[in-house]
DNA sequence: GTCTATAGTTGGATAGAC
DNA sequence: GTCTATCCAACTATAGAC
């Protein structure tokens, strides 16, 4: 354990810091806890990071990026958009209801990031990563249904992210599973209303430019 | 202000406990902090609370209510549903985007009850009082349009309070509030499609018992 | 009832031995 | 590089004077 690289050691406490933070809170993400649960001494996790502002900074980033790469691409083609997008809903909440503590760490983090100056930034790169990965998730649906959208995909995005920010914390707080995922899926029902067959075009959606 | 009642007292800790969290968040809302902003010296806070939590729970329930008792029962009658309905989140909308620092304090609220045993039923409390109301809105607009919904309306509440929860999110992070109300209205219009004409009956949904 | 003073914790950060 | 020891600040809570 001792004589680590500075970059390995960095990793292993940011991982501790997410075990805490999950399992106990933001709150109790002190420096203290994170090292004690690391198995290093206080003045180690000094040594890593310049405090523990830098230390919070880098476990969200971590946590931002671990959701951005849940790599749905494995989506199957041939099918009618409504029943893909059941799939995906589907798996997308088996992911979440999974990890309860994660997510709520999410939501810590993102109301501590718009009090605290200093984590200023979290909270929009954390949204900014999901709606890029919401966008690409109906792209992709729209190319594997063969579908385009009715709604311009970067304005659907936010509400798909919207939606199930919302369910999800009304899960958080009543714990019913069911009730969230019967929303959900109902959202993904009126999600589906709002594409159309593919236009002429093999690939994109553009089906006759206007002017200029 | 020297001696004053208790229970006038504990009413001005509230409201300065209020003032505090909405202002510098719910971490910013020490004892200490809180009797400053009173203008009262930390002894005088104990002696009105047992403790900090009692303060703090004292403060969440005064918020909840806060949110409960947005007295809209002023809906106007004999329009179409999605006027109304648009309306009615208009003015939402002016509620919540007036408010920044109160909202804020709301998910910090839930996220802090969610984490705490001793602020357990905080959250819970919260969503049901949004639920009803919600619940009770969506009533007074299906009478006032003179439509019934083709969702249970419990159901519908679910829906209505996590869309709202998802787009305020959004607006506190990133401060789009023309996403967030252009979000919310095309919610709407989707709501609006969820009303049929009123049955028969003047009052009541049901058409026809079945059996029994 | 209200104040000051203080006890007792906790946590961030650093110095200095090894 | 890693550890122990320590400083300092902020907080909750209480005791006791007035």
């Amino acid at each position: 354990m001792s004589r680590m690289p500075v970059a390995e050691r960095r990793e292993q406490l940011v991982e501790a810091a997410l075990a805490v933070a999950s399992r106990d809170g933001i709150e109790a993400a002190t420096v203290r806890a994170v090292a004690a649960e690391a198995g290093v001494s206080l003045g180690v996790v000094h040594y890593c990071f310049q405090d523990k502002d830098e230390l919070l900074r880098a476990m969200a980033h971590a946590i931002t990026e671990r959701n951005a790469v849940q790599g749905l691409e494995l989506i199957p083609s041939g099918l009618p958009v409504e029943t893909v997008v059941e799939q995906v809903i589907g798996v997308l909440w088996a992911a979440i209801s999974g990890t309860r503590g994660s997510q709520l760490l999410s939501y810590e983090l993102t109301t501590s990031s718009l009090r605290h100056p200093e984590l200023n930034k979290v909270a929009i790169e954390q949204y900014r990563g999901q709606w890029t990965t919401a966008q690409r998730v109906l792209e992709v649906v729209g190319h594997a249904a063969d579908v385009s959208w009715t709604v311009p995909v970067e304005e659907l995005a936010r509400v798909v992210v919207a939606v199930i920010d919302g369910f999800s914390l009304a899960w958080l707080v009543d714990g019913n599973a069911e009730a969230a995922l019967r929303g959900l899926q109902g959202f993904g029902s009126y999600l589906a209303t709002l594409a159309v067959p593919a236009g002429t075009s093999d690939d994109d959606v553009l089906p006759a430019p206007a002017d200029a």
